[in-house]
DNA sequence: TGTACATCAGTGAACGCGCGTTCACTGATGTAC
DNA sequence: TGTACATCAGTGAACGCGCGTTCACTGATGTAC
């Protein structure tokens, strides 16, 4: 039953790739090996083939997790003028769909206040990946100081990821949407 | 063993108060009944004489805990002229001994990745609470319309949920500091 | 007010269950000659 | 290139453990007379 090494290797990322979904999807601690694993169409005894500790895939998946999601804010400003490459990310982040799908989202958002209480590595991972997005969102705002583009940007991550959460916790349908739209309205005009 | 109807009530209120707690401080998921219980100095086995299930306990202690953040915005307040009402808010919450101490502090920042997948009870909980955030925040912008009053509270909460929780994410305690100084610069500042 | 009894807050053992992790095993892949 | 053997990806049973929940029990509180 032994696997080549190419299939060895795509099995790993299949792991990973699943894992993120379902972390994403149910939260860390809410999410088991033996379900993951057989997420990505394997059994759970395989897992330390590939993984020393659950706690070193949280931290390959939230890696994956964030780089996806960078993807695609770039994605969506592709698509757009130059000009319009933030209001581009800004209104893909705070879509509905991207509310209704947190499986297939950002983890800063789906897994926030987790994250916070993860291993020193998961954190540091998170935090790279959140200073990427802040490099990019900070590159939009090219007309100010670095500083202060750098500056606008942190602020802008925090609301996009405080809005995005919020509006997933909300009950009432209509003030999820009024978050969204007003966060993004206050981050497109500036 | 029966206690009085008084301190039973005590007791109650005991659980609900360490359940808040435990919850911000180690995750909903994560805080197990019996560590739970034994914080509010019982047994684990008392604990369905007070509550029909951990779900039920998850939605009260939300509820406490959001109380009790809102208290303690107020009262940074009360000790301010009225004109400064909202920079001493937004300075209490965006403070390092409020990152510092999950759980003692705002549930939204501490459990909002893990709230968003709570029953409709939590949820509901937590929505009244963040309604009662906003409002408050939006009589602070007492010179604006009320829609516009409303709309800057609901990104000004956003951003305030989302500063905090990433700055408890973040590895590099330089910037963790950065995250919540610009967050509370921008949000006094218009 | 005093007595007899029902109520019930709190204890601690026990329930079935799923967790993260380990292990003996299988058999195809990789390697050494 | 062919053969013999070591490697190891993946399987499925098993491990100890803590989870949420239930239950028989205790004995002080509350209530009915």
């Amino acid at each position: 039953m032994r696997k080549s090494k190419h299939e060895a290797a795509e099995t790993r990322k299949r792991i990973v790739t699943a894992a993120a979904n379902e972390f994403c999807g149910k939260g860390i601690v809410a999410t088991g090996l033996c379900e993951l694993m057989s997420a990505a169409g394997l059994t759970h005894g395989g897992f330390y083939k590939h993984f020393e500790s659950k706690d070193q895939l949280v931290a390959e998946a939230c890696a994956g997790a964030l780089a996806s999601s960078i993807e695609m804010c770039n994605a969506a400003e592709c698509n757009r003028p130059p000009s319009q490459n933030l209001a581009a990310a800004v209104a893909e982040y705070l879509s509905s769909e991207h509310r209704d799908d947190p499986s297939g989202g950002c983890p800063l958002a789906a897994l926030g206040s987790e994250i916070a209480r993860c291993d020193q590595k998961t954190r540091a991972t998170a935090t790279e990946g959140f200073l990427k997005i802040v490099d990019i969102l900070a590159g939009h705002f090219a007309d100010e100081p670095p500083d202060v583009a750098r500056a606008r940007a942190l602020v802008a991550v925090s609301t996009m990821v405080g809005a995005l959460t919020l509006s997933r916790i909300v009950t009432d349908a209509q003030l999820s949407d009024e978050i969204l739209r007003q966060a993004e309205k206050h981050l497109i005009q500036s």
